[in-house]
Order: C-alpha cells, then structure tokens, then sequence
RNA sequence: GGGCUCGUGGCUUAGCCAGGAUAUAGCGCCGGGCUUCUAACCCGGAUGCCGGGGGUUCGAAUCCCCUCGGGCCCGCCA
C-alpha cells in the first residue's frame, strides 16, 4: 500500500515542514554568527525572489564591526554549516546578501507529506478557545454588501484559525433591544408583511414603511418606545412579538449566509445578559472602581489614562442600560468560556470598540481582538437598511450566478442544464467571496456593478478551474488504468514542478502567518500563486503522455496540486469543483 | 474643530507594524500561442517622481514631522 509506504518513509519526519526550513537557516545562520564572532541579533529572514530565504543580517552587522556588508557576508558564508539530510541545500551570497535555497530532501518530504495528510495539510498544531464574533446585522431586514464583508472576513479567519488548530466557536450577536427591531415590531402590528417574499427583505419592506411614517406622523413615536419598554420589563406577549419579528428576519439572513457557505454555531441576543442581571452586575463593578462618575445625570467612565479622550457612558440617566453596556456583559459571559475573543467590527466601531476593550480592562476583563473592516459605500453615498438605500447580498448574488451562467452556457454548451445551474452557482458564490477576501479590510471601497460581475479578472473562477484541471487529469488517468502509486519524487526536477512543490509547501507557512496576523488575504493570495504555478506546470509540464516512470511521479505531483488547492479553497470557503 | 484610517501605472491591489537586491499581482491595452491531460489557460511587451514637502538612516513605499485629498467617528443611537 501506498500510504502505508509513505507512513514509514515519513516516520519521525517534522509535521511543519516548511516552518522546520525556516527554523533551520534561522539556527544555522545563528551558529555561523556566533562562530564568526558577531553579535547575534534579529537573523533578519525574508522572502526573496533570489531565494527560497534570504538574510540581510550582513547590513546590520556592517557598522558595528567596521566592515562592508559584503565582507561580512563572506566571512558568515564561511562559517555556515550544512548538516546531511538538511532542507537547506546550500547557501549562496549576492552582495550583501545571503541567500538560501531548499534540499531535495524538502522537496521529497513535502510531496510525501501531502500525499499522506491530505485534507489535514497545512493543520497546525495550535491549541485554544476562540470565540469569533461576525456579521452580526441587526434582524431588521437582509444582508447588504457592507455586511457581507464582514462575513466574508469573519468566516474566512475563522477558518484559518480552524486550520491553525483552534477550537473556533462562530457567534452571531443580535442586538433585539435596540430602537430598530422595535420599529419592525410596531411596522408588523400597522403593515401586512409579505409572506410571498424571502422573510428578510419582507420584514424590510416592513421596516423601510414603518420608518416613513413614523418620520412623517410624530404621535405613532411613544407607541415604538413602548414596545421596547416592555420588551425590557420582560412582558411574555410583547417578547413573543419580538422574537417573531427577529426570527423572520433570521431566518432570510442565514439562508443568504448558509448559500455562501457560512454557518455560526450560535445566535446571542442581547437582552438575555439585561435579563440574567449580569447588565446591572457589570455597571456596579464598573462603578467599584471609582471611574464612574454622573454626569448630566448619566453614570460615565472616564477613560483618559488609556488614550480615550471621550468618556463612555454606561447608563442612561433614566437608569437603563445602552448597547454598549449590553456589549460589555456579553464579552464578559464570553471571556469566561474561551481563551480568545474576536469581534469583526465596521468602521464605525472603531471608537467604541476601543472604549468597550479599555473598560474591560479596567475590570481585569481579557479583551477582545478587533478586526475593523472599512466600509463599503454605493457610488451615490452609504448605504442605509432604514431608508431603503442598499445593495442586498442576495441581489449580488443572484446577478453574479446570472453572469456565471452566461459564462459557462458559453464555455461549456455540451453540457447539460443541471451542470451549469450548479456551476455557476458556485463560481458566483466563489467569485464574490474572492473579490471581498482579496482586498485588505482596512481599505475602503465602493461598490461597482460592473467589476462585480467582471468574470475575465483572475479571481476565484481561476483557482476553481486549475482544481478542475487537476481532477480531470486524475480522471483521464485512472480511464487510462494509470493509478497512484509508487514513485520516485526525485525526478521532478523541471523548473515548473520544483517551483510548484515550493508553492505548495509554503502553505502551511500561510496559514501559521494569517492566523497569527489575522489577515484573511493571505491564503486568496496564495491560492490565486498556487493556481498560477499549476497553469504553467500544466503548460510546460505533460503528464499522461510522458514516461511510465515520470506519469507516476507527475501525476503524484497532480494529486498532491489538487490537494492543496483543494484545502486552499477550503480556507477560502469556496467549493472546489471536479469539473466546470 | 479633534481623533482614527486609506492614498502605490488608466482602474483594482500586495508590500508598510518587525527599513535593505530591478516596487507585487490582476483588469484593461499591444503582440503571440488551441491536431497536444478542460484556452475560465499559457508566453512576451508598454505603462510608476509609491498623493506632496521636509527629516532620521550607509539605505525610506516602509520610521518621524508637516501638508493635501477620500472614508469613518466624536457623552445618555446601535
């Protein structure tokens, strides 16, 4: 058997492999420093296009031993020692540069290790707790753009934490105490909702109706104030009213979330912490510290020494509690169940988030880590669920699969109608994943119909068909009766699958980065290099027609392509298709 | 007015936190490649005072200061 072979060639081998690489030239320049009589500082190791890892330790070393870089490279150069069986295969210098390039024992060890971990390559060894909040959109009508975002940012670090190794509970905060779901409650007791339509955006129409007249006939406003005041006092029938109106909208937006391939593991609603009384337990804590002072009659938290100029108010002055207070006790229920918190937050948290974490700090609370998303805006303004003025998920959604269908209706006419309904079903889905994910969260960006609906762009659909490839050389090889088996990874030795091998043991490396940075970018980026260093070992590179011996080892090498573009994509939460 | 953030070829964008080798990639543009494992592919080319100005440094897209432009926020909304 074949697995059983690779389990022995394989045993006592590191699991990371490439983070041994790395390890390794880290010690070995260390050793060479020492041994040349220099002072051991930051190894300074990068990427270079020169090399697999490179060093510039040589300029930080040059003035303080009054020599040029170039000469103290030599003089590191000279001491470096290469052990047998090293990923390192040798060490070069440009300049003052040192440069290192992986063994063929990497290269060997890589391909077999993906053969036999799988799906699992690239699962790092992390341990921990992590609660990750995301999305998050109040229940008062569907998922726009600007909350797809954040989804799409929170799904994709929670599965590159998940991939890490932590244990990542998804949780989906829903704020039922606020002003608006009270005004979808009043909108649903004066408005027939539209039961024809998918429940989200009924309960908007709803909503958008209610605000309107609410604007335009003032006396309707105490009726709104007293939902929400029974609703806080805790009335059985106005709860139920409530949780109606909440479900409805849920319901439409997890169906949304769920058609993108994103599930949470639990839905919290606020008012259970105003409820439980942790609300009010967490106001006289706060107080106990002596930094709540009233002020014009509301209790504030001065939060000067911790660089926040602007107090936070933590009770209204009629003595009830604020978003903001409620966030405080749902991080505090949190904190005690995990070992981490991350909140994915639009742009306009930014403060408060900020106020929120310094708080916590004041009552020896663990903070959370925010991740800020900037925000994305129409060409005509922001968007705004209350005034009827934004792009929802599922219009996108819709409009892209449409372009998808064009695509695939062109590309792939032979094929039958099933076949390209669930095609581009999944290339929209993908598309529109990849285009969210590939853009750092700190940029902000406004929204364009046409570049959304650009399929030409090297975006999903790219990664999606080079898998595609893949499969279908795997297909073609078993109809062929050439199967995996035993094969000599030695021989892959042509530049397109030497650098493909890299590519693809640089994954685990990508993973260990983006999880550790959380920058959800890193693995669409790579996923999109990986996909490119296929194309061109697919281009340059045949498998099926080439020798016996190379089909094996090059078709192994296929394998392991669809593997880790497989588990690329799964990072992504994007579908990896067998065929498109 | 104050705070945070972004500004990189026509457009989108990586690199910035931990300063170093010709600044990353895509779209678009120009040119080439389907009798060969799916051409949603591959190869080549043109395009950049890294918003502007100063400073630190042997070296700045990266660090510091100033300035201009976009976005977001600024005590009882969420």
């Amino acid at each position: 058997m074949l697995k059983k072979k690779l389990c022995t060639w394989l045993e006592c081998k590191p699991l990371l492999m490439f983070l041994k690489f790395k390890d390794e030239v880290s010690s070995v320049l260390s050793n060479a420093l020492e041994s040349a009589g220099f002072e051991t500082c930051d190894m300074a190791l990068g990427e270079s296009p020169h090399a697999d890892i490179a060093s510039s330790v040589a300029f930080r070393l040059a003035s303080r031993y009054k020599k040029s870089p170039k000469e103290i490279c030599d003089i590191i150069r000279d001491k470096i020692k290469i052990v047998p069986d090293s990923y390192i295969e040798r060490v070069e210098t440009a300049g003052p540069y040192l440069n290192f390039f992986a063994s063929r024992a990497f290269l060997n060890e890589n391909v077999l290790r993906i053969l036999l971990d799988r799906e699992n390559f690239g699962r790092l060894g992390n341990k921990g707790k992590i609660i990750l909040e995301h999305t998050s959109a109040n229940p008062d009508g569907p998922l726009h753009i600007g909350h797809v975002r954040n989804s799409v940012i929170g799904d994709t670090l929670a599965r590159i934490l998940d991939r890490a190794g932590f244990d990542v509970e998804r949780q989906y905060y829903i704020n039922d105490m606020g002003r608006q779901v009270a005004v979808v409650v009043w909108g649903l007791e004066n408005f027939k909702l539209d039961t024809t339509k998918k429940p989200d955006h009924a309960i908007a129409e709803v909503y958008i109706e209610a605000n309107k007249t609410l604007v335009d006939e003032k006396e309707h406003s105490p009726e709104v104030n007293n939902f929400m005041k029974k609703y806080e006092e805790g009335d059985t029938d106005t709860i139920t009213l409530f949780r109606n109106a909440m479900d409805t909208a849920i319901l439409g937006i997890k169906e949304t979330l769920i058609r993108m391939n994103i599930h949470h593991d639990n839905f919290i609603l606020e008012s259970r912490f105003v409820r439980s009384g942790d609300v009010d337990k967490i106001v006289e804590r706060i107080k106990e510290t002596g930094r709540a002072a009233i002020k014009d009659g509301a209790l504030m938290v001065d939060l000067k020494d911790k660089g926040i100029q602007k107090a936070l108010v933590i009770q209204r002055s009629d003595g009830t509690s604020l978003y903001t207070t409620r966030d405080l006790a749902y991080h505090e229920w949190k904190a005690g169940q995990c070992d981490r918190m991350i909140d994915i937050l639009g742009a306009d948290h930014k403060l408060i988030s900020s106020q929120l974490k310094a708080v916590l700090s004041i009552i020896g609370i663990k903070e959370p880590e925010i991740v800020i998303f900037e925000f994305v805006s129409l060409p005509e303004g922001s968007m705004s669920t209350r005034r009827g003025v934004f792009i929802s998920a599922d219009e996108v959604l819709d409009q892209v699969r449409q372009a998808a269908y064009e695509e695939v209706a062109k590309r792939r006419p032979e094929t039958d109608e099933e076949f390209k309904k669930k095609v581009s079903e999944f290339v929209g889905i993908g598309a529109v994943r990849y285009d969210i994910i590939r853009v750092s969260p700190e940029k902000s960006t406004t929204f364009d119909w046409k570049q959304a609906l650009d399929f030409e762009k090297q975006g999903a659909p790219f990664i999606q068909y080079a898998h595609a490839r893949a499969c279908s050389i795997i297909k073609n090889a078993e109809e062929k009766g050439a199967v995996l088996g035993e094969f000599d990874p030695n021989i892959l030795v042509e530049e397109q699958e030497v650098a493909l091998i890299k590519k693809l043991a640089a994954f685990e490396n990508v993973i260990d980065i983006a999880a550790h940075d959380l920058k959800p970018a890193l693995p669409a980026i790579y996923a999109r290099e990986l996909a490119d260093a296929f194309n061109q070992f697919y281009r340059f590179v045949p498998v099926l027609s080439a020798e016996p011996e190379y089909v094996k080892a090059r078709l192994a090498l296929v394998e392991c392509s669809r593997i880790v573009l497989a588990n690329a994509l799964d990072t992504l939460g994007i579908t990896a298709p067998e065929s498109m």
